[in-house]
Parts: C-alpha cells; sequence; structure tokens
RNA sequence: GCGCGAUUAGCUCAGUGGUAGAGCGCUUCAUUGACAUUGAAGAGGUCGGAAGUUCAAUCCUUCCAUCGCGCACCA
C-alpha cells in the first residue's frame, strides 16, 4: 500500500512523552549551531545589522546542583531569548559558571579533613589550589548539563568561567586602573572579621540577627556603664558621653579620673562625643575601638589609642590579665564572676538587641582593625567620559537617568537607599581560592603590579572577593578589556535577569564597575524574579522537607511543564509558589498541544496558501483573534509582563483554539461544503503554526516536537527555534 | 527605628474607578468521540478595619491592624 502523501507521523497516536524528546531535541538544536548568532547570521537566519539582544547568564557555581532558583531563572532568561530570536534579532545568551571561591574552597577543604585531617595549613596554599581546582573541573558538567535539561538556548562556544584566563586579564586590568585612578587603596581600617570562616567580609554579607541576651550595668568610677559584651572591656580607658547631657556636665572633655576596673586600678579619660544617645542605657560607654564600629569611629575622631583584645581565633589577648588565653564564649561568665565579686556588676538586664553574623558561616562577626584593600566610593574620581564624580553619585545616576529600569520599579527605592548607605568596599578576602591581589611586600614597601618586581617581593597572600570579578562579567564574559568584535556588538547587554536577594551583591557591583572601567551601563533593563516557595509560600528548605527538585520534575513531567509552571503567576519581584500539582497542571496542557495538532494534522490536507475569498466571517475572525493574541503576548513579553504572556499563551491556545474553535470546525470538517471545509482546514493550520510560534518561548520542547513531525510543506523552516514570531501580514 | 511589599473563593494568587476572576481542590451531569481524558454546569467572597475624595471605591488618599521582607554602628 502507497503511504498516503500527509499520513500522520505514528508518535502523534500516543501522549507526548517529553522524556522521549527533550534530550533528543536539544542535542539537535546544539548541533545546529543556532545557539550562536554568528551562526544565524552565516546561514542567513538573522540579518548581520539586525538589532542585537544580549544576556549573561547568572553563573551558578561551578560545583553547585540545579534547583528551582536556577530553573526559575533559566525559564525566564530562555523565554526571553528565544522571543527576541524568533524576532530576527541578533541574540546572544552567555553561559558561565562561577568559582563561588569561599564556598568551594571550604567543601574541598572539609574534604580533605575528613579523609586526611590536614588543614590547608598543613598542606599548603599550591597543593589546596591544585585540589581545589581539579575539583572544581571535576564537578562543572554537573552544573553545565543541568543547566542544558532546562532547554536553555545558550551559545556554549562562549563559556566562560570566572577563574579562567580571558576573565583573568579582565580582573587583572579592572584592578589596576582602579588602583591607578586611587579608587583602590589600602587601609588599617574596622573591618568585618568571621572567626569561623578565617576572613574578613563586605558588609553584604553580614545577616543581622535578633538573639536575647543579658545587658549588664558596671560600676566604672563615678559612672554606671552598659554593656552587653563585658569581655571586650578590658581595654577601655576612654569614658565617653554626649557634650549636651546635662548629668555630667561636671565632667570635662580630657579629665582623666583614677578608677578601679577589672584587673586593677586604671587611669580613664572622659570623652564627649555627639555620637552618644542620651536615651539609651546611662547615657554613658566605654569604648573599645579595635573591635566595635562606632567606638572605632569616636577613638577616630579624638585621636585615641587603640589595643586589641581578641585575636582572629576569637581568644583573649595578654590585656586580659588573668583570663587571656580562653575562648571569648567560654570568658564571659568568668569575668562576669569576678565583676561580681569586686563590688563592679551593678545589675543585669534581658536585652533583645541584634547580632551580626557572617552570612555563609553564621558565626559572629568579630570586628577587627586589619590592613586591607578597599573601594573607595565617596571619592571623586574621573570617568571615560570626562566627567568627575564618586563612584556613589554616578551608580545613582544610571538608574535615576533611566539608563537603566529596574522591573519592578519598587526596587528602585531599595537600590538607592543602599547607595546612600554604602561605606567604602572591603575587596580583600583571607582565602586562598580566586584572583589573588595583585600587590607585593618587601619590608614596609608596597608595589601594586600584576607581575613580581623581583627576588624578595612576598605576593599578597590575599584574594580578591568574588563579587569583584563578578561584577566585571557583563563585559568580562565579552572579551575585555581587548576590544573584541563581540564586546563591540554585545556590551551594554539588553538585560540582566536575577533574583532580587542580589541586587545589592552583583546589580549594584556591576553598575559600579561597568561605568567606570568602560563609560557605560553594564545593561539597560533589569528584571528581577522572586524566590521560588512551596505550594503554601513557605521558603524551600532541607529541613522543612518541601524541596521541590527542578531535575525529578523535568523527569516526571518535562522541562516544559517545569518552565512554564515557573512562569505562569510569577510577576517580577514576587515570589512563586510553586506545587507539583501545577507542573503536573501544565504536562497536560503540553499534551493538550500534542493532540490539537494531531487532531488538525488528520482532519487537512496540507498546507496551501488561503484563498481570502473562500473565507467565512467567522474564519475571518479566528484569524483575527489569533493575531490579536500573538500581538499582546509579544507586547507583553516586551514589557516584563512574562506571567500575563505565558497565561494569555495558554488560555488562548486551551479555551479558545482546543475548546472553541476545534469544537465549532468538527461539523465543517464533516460536511459536505467543500470550500467551507477548505477555508476552515487552512484557518487551523494557520493557528496551529501561530500557536506553535507563540508558545516556543515558554515551552520549546513540545512545540519542537510537533514542528519536527509537521509535513515540510508546513514549514517554513528546518527548526522552529529560528522561525519567524507570527505577525499578521 | 527607617523603608518596601502583602492582606480578594477552601488553598495559591491575578485583576480593574462602574453590581468580582484564574489555577488547583470540591459537587453534579455528559462523554471513550484529537485528549493516560475532555466538555458543561454549580457551590463558595459585605476584595483586612475605619474615615475621606467621587454620581460611583476592591481599585485613589489618610490612619489603623496583622503578616512577610529588606536596611540600620544604639554601646
Amino acid at each position: 500500500m502507497e503511504p498516503k502523501e500527509n499520513a500522520i507521523n505514528p508518535d502523534f497516536l500516543k501522549p507526548y512523552s517529553p522524556q522521549d524528546n527533550e534530550k533528543n531535541l536539544y542535542k539537535k538544536w546544539e548541533e545546529s549551531g543556532y545557539f550562536n548568532p554568528d551562526v544565524c547570521i552565516e546561514r542567513g537566519i538573522t540579518a548581520s545589522d539586525a538589532e542585537t539582544f544580549s544576556i549573561v547568564l547568572p553563573p551558578p557555581n561551578v560545583t553547585g546542583v540545579l534547583h528551582m532558583g536556577h530553573a526559575a531563572m533559566l525559564a525566564v532568561e530562555d523565554l526571553l531569548v528565544r522571543y527576541h530570536r524568533m524576532l530576527g534579532k541578533r541574540t546572544l545568551w552567555i553561559p558561565g559558571t562561577d568559582s563561588a571561591a569561599i564556598a568551594t574552597q571550604s567543601k574541598v577543604e572539609g574534604e580533605i579533613y575528613k579523609k586526611e585531617k590536614k588543614t590547608r595549613h598543613d598542606i599548603g596554599r599550591d597543593e589546596l589550589l591544585k585540589r581545589v581546582g581539579e575539583f572544581a573541573e571535576a564537578s562543572k558538567d554537573t552544573i553545565i548539563s543541568q543547566t542544558k535539561s532546562m532547554g536553555s538556548s545558550l551559545d556554549w562556544s562562549r563559556y566562560a568561567y570566572t577563574l579562567d584566563e580571558t576573565r583573568y586579564k579582565a580582573v587583572m586590568e579592572a584592578f589596576m586602573r582602579m588602583y591607578d585612578a586611587g579608587l583602590i587603596y589600602r587601609g588599617e581600617r574596622i573591618v568585618n572579621w568571621d572567626p569561623k570562616g578565617q576572613t574578613t567580609i563586605s558588609d553584604d554579607e553580614i545577616v543581622h540577627e535578633e538573639r536575647k541576651e543579658k545587658f549588664y550595668y558596671l560600676k566604672y568610677g563615678p559612672f554606671t556603664i552598659g554593656t552587653s559584651r563585658p569581655e571586650t572591656k578590658f581595654g577601655d580607658k576612654y569614658v565617653v558621653m554626649h557634650p549636651d547631657d546635662a548629668r555630667y556636665k561636671e565632667y570635662e572633655h580630657g579629665q582623666t579620673l583614677e578608677l578601679e576596673w577589672i584587673n586593677g586600678p586604671i587611669t580613664a579619660t572622659v570623652i564627649k562625643d555627639e555620637a552618644i544617645d542620651m536615651e539609651f542605657g546611662t547615657g554613658v560607654m566605654t569604648i573599645t575601638p579595635w573591635h566595635d564600629a562606632t567606638d572605632f569611629e569616636i577613638a577616630g575622631r579624638h585621636n585615641l589609642d587603640k589595643e586589641q583584645v581578641i585575636d582572629e581565633r576569637g581568644i583573649l589577648l595578654p590585656i586580659a590579665g588573668e583570663f587571656a588565653g580562653q575562648h571569648i564564649k567560654k570568658a564571659r561568665e568568668n569575668i562576669l564572676e569576678k565583676l561580681r565579686s569586686k563590688g563592679l556588676l551593678e545589675k543585669e538586664e534581658d536585652y533583645t538587641h541584634n547580632v551580626s553574623t557572617a552570612e555563609r558561616t553564621g558565626e559572629v562577626i568579630e570586628p577587627q582593625i586589619k590592613a586591607q584593600w578597599f573601594i573607595a566610593v565617596n571619592k571623586k574620581v574621573e570617568f571615560p567620559d570626562g566627567r568627575v564624580m564618586t563612584l556613589k553619585e554616578r551608580m545613582r545616576e544610571a538608574v535615576e537617568g533611566e539608563e537603566i529600569k529596574i522591573a519592578p520599579d519598587r526596587f528602585n527605592k531599595t537600590y538607592y537607599h543602599w547607595i546612600d548607605n554604602l561605606r567604602d568596599w572591603n575587596i580583600s578576602r583571607q582565602i586562598w581560592f580566586g584572583h589573588r591581589v595583585p600587590a607585593w611586600f618587601t619590608g614596609n614597601e608596597v608595589k601594586v603590579q600584576i607581575e613580581s618586581p623581583g627576588e624578595g617581593w612576598e605576593q599578597d597572600p590575599d584574594t580578591l572577593d568574588t563579587w569583584f570579578s563578578s561584577g566585571l562579567w557583563t563585559f568580562s564574559t565579552l572579551g575585555w578589556p581587548e576590544e573584541t568584535a563581540d564586546f563591540k556588538t554585545y556590551h551594554p547587554t539588553t538585560v540582566l535577569e536575577t533574583g532580587y536577594d542580589i541586587l545589592f551583591f552583583w546589580v549594584a557591583r556591576m553598575i559600579l564597575m561597568s561605568t567606570f572601567l568602560v563609560g557605560e551601563v553594564p545593561f539597560k533593563n533589569v528584571y528581577l524574579h522572586g524566590m521560588v516557595r512551596d505550594g503554601k509560600g513557605q521558603k524551600m528548605s532541607k529541613s522543612k522537607g518541601n524541596i521541590i527538585d527542578p531535575l525529578d520534575m523535568i523527569e516526571k513531567y518535562g522541562a516544559d511543564a517545569t518552565r512554564l509552571s515557573l512562569v505562569v503567576g510569577a510577576a517580577p519581584g514576587n515570589d512563586v509558589p510553586l506545587s507539583e500539582d501545577k507542573i503536573r497542571g501544565y504536562k497536560h496542557f503540553a499534551n493538550k498541544l500534542w493532540n490539537i495538532s494531531r487532531f488538525v494534522l488528520t482532519n487537512t490536507e496540507g498546507k496551501k496558501d488561503i484563498d481570502k475569498s473562500l473565507l467565512s466571517p467567522r474564519d475571518q475572525e479566528i484569524l483575527d483573534g489569533f493575531y490579536t493574541v500573538a500581538k499582546e503576548v509579544g507586547d507583553d513579553i516586551e514589557k516584563f509582563g512574562l506571567y500575563l504572556a505565558a497565561d494569555k499563551a495558554y488560555h488562548y491556545v486551551w479555551d479558545e483554539l482546543a475548546a472553541k474553535i476545534l469544537e465549532e470546525s468538527k461539523p465543517i470538517l464533516n460536511g459536505d461544503d467543500s470550500e467551507a471545509k477548505q477555508a476552515r482546514q487552512q484557518v487551523l493550520i494557520e493557528c496551529l503554526i501561530g500557536s506553535l510560534k507563540l508558545l516556543h518561548p515558554f515551552m520549546p520542547f513540545v512545540t519542537e516536537a510537533v514542528w519536527q513531525r509537521l509535513p515540510e510543506d508546513m514549514k517554513d523552516t528546518e527548526f522552529l527555534m529560528v522561525a519567524k514570531w507570527p505577525t499578521k501580514n
């Protein structure tokens, strides 16, 4: 028997199977080369002078595994990229991974200690770096293949890693330029020390945690001082009060007093400073400038002595006398005991206050005075356009002047607020895995340069904050500082899409780096997605056992269903509740589309040009209806109303096309009026092809799977992913 | 303390200055007909509270309450 010319592909006789299609399709897409805009131009799919659309992928941790947050990010970015590619734009989405310096190093250190009972200091810097590097290299394939399983149309030929050669050059260039401009400086300042992580961290890596502790009132000569940390008070020899405080007006600034303190008699000096809150406690305090930022500033204003009391591990130094060598966590009770016995402890109260902890380790931050590298945010410098202003001013201007638009715009305020509170950024870290600070020491001399100045010079052992190199990401991935074609073509990028939780860490730092180093904003739009939560709006966490694993969901329901569930209902900046039911619902939708396709294909006989004279008013109405929806979906995407676009496309296809149009077409298709039948067949084909295109950015696999099984005469391109977005001609 | 957001159906959330919507869940009916189903119908809400602006407020303004989230050097 001769096969019928338009015989339907037998795959349509079964329900749609994501498992049987997704991997193969991704492979075909990759082999086609169309993820790379150069190939699209070469093959005549994209015009070489087409408008560009570019996104850099927020690089996931190289040693990480894909979680729902990544999945949401990939769904949104791929949606944007596929839509704009279909519009004919020169579209580039650059993949990469991040070394995640502290996280990766501590993971490897942990494993080494477990297996070999050795610390990083036992095995040395070179050996540790070798092992961390090997670990990162070995695990990168995991996150990359998981990223691909979402259908992400990333141009893998441009893959970047934060520690590779090109990025190293960019980081060094950035450091040198900022140093030469006087923006980077080394300073002896009070910094946030994480005793567990054994490194300094930036202000943004601190989490304030509310704790219930005791507040102690201590007798300090004629005064009563309040403190929550008696174990830091050994060296306190300045007593501070507000200059306007009438209660203490008999005391003069600079006056000295002899008094009995924890370890014996001392000489205290009275200091008057407006930083004191008269309402708080007794309105008098003593200061510990080495371990408290406020005290450090007061000491700076009056040129007072500073003395270290606690070492880097949290152990009391000899200044603590008999308590020296004790860990601060254990010493407090002992010290209180002594204060009591000496009659210095007047009373204690319950007290709730915020403690600074390190985001990563959870350890309580111990401020320390240390020599570190900083970026000056309040210093006037010359920008590439010749203007002289501070980094802060330029960062603010970028958003105020709408060079960058943030969606949703309520985050503008958050961004300004952050900038206004921003202090100089500590960029050096006492860890080994990362870009090493290009500075060299010999004796008291310091030289800042990339290569060693010669014999006898030791390189600074510190590495740079991971956000320093991440801040360069939009242009370091494009080959900067070389004036590459990619850099010239694709920078500034069109959209930066990321979670609102790293607005400060990353988005703001990119703006800082790009405006100064490149002289332009890193991106024109910021799209902030929310956090993915469980079906009840709870945070997903291991301890709650409510984690939904995207890899499981892809396996069970397909990447398309997983993607759609993360886009529908996800307004920018709002958290997304996600349940397995929701994902299952969109799997049904993928199957629905599959069946719509089967129905149309079995009830039509190939594509012909539509003979407009045969169209009934209803036929025309159906076509108009489709193109109206296509226009609205496109408009919503451009306005970043992605959740609206997805919902609209979904409802059109299910409630309009399937439920109404197909149903009402059945009698026509089975009827005797052959002209009416022919017209309706062409209308259905047009709606089917249009709907596949409309849904492709949201669910690329099932739409492409159908496309690949369409008769050749229905398709204008081999791959749906490079077909033209439907517009009314 | 300052700021932001939320408060709408049993649950999760859209939404608009003109007598309320979706998904899931629930109830009933039809159907093996493109559909490991689908279609139709239905129950269920004084749209957090109060005042104001308006012909008209769930939507705008003010105040309050509750929840969530940022930011913050109160020792």
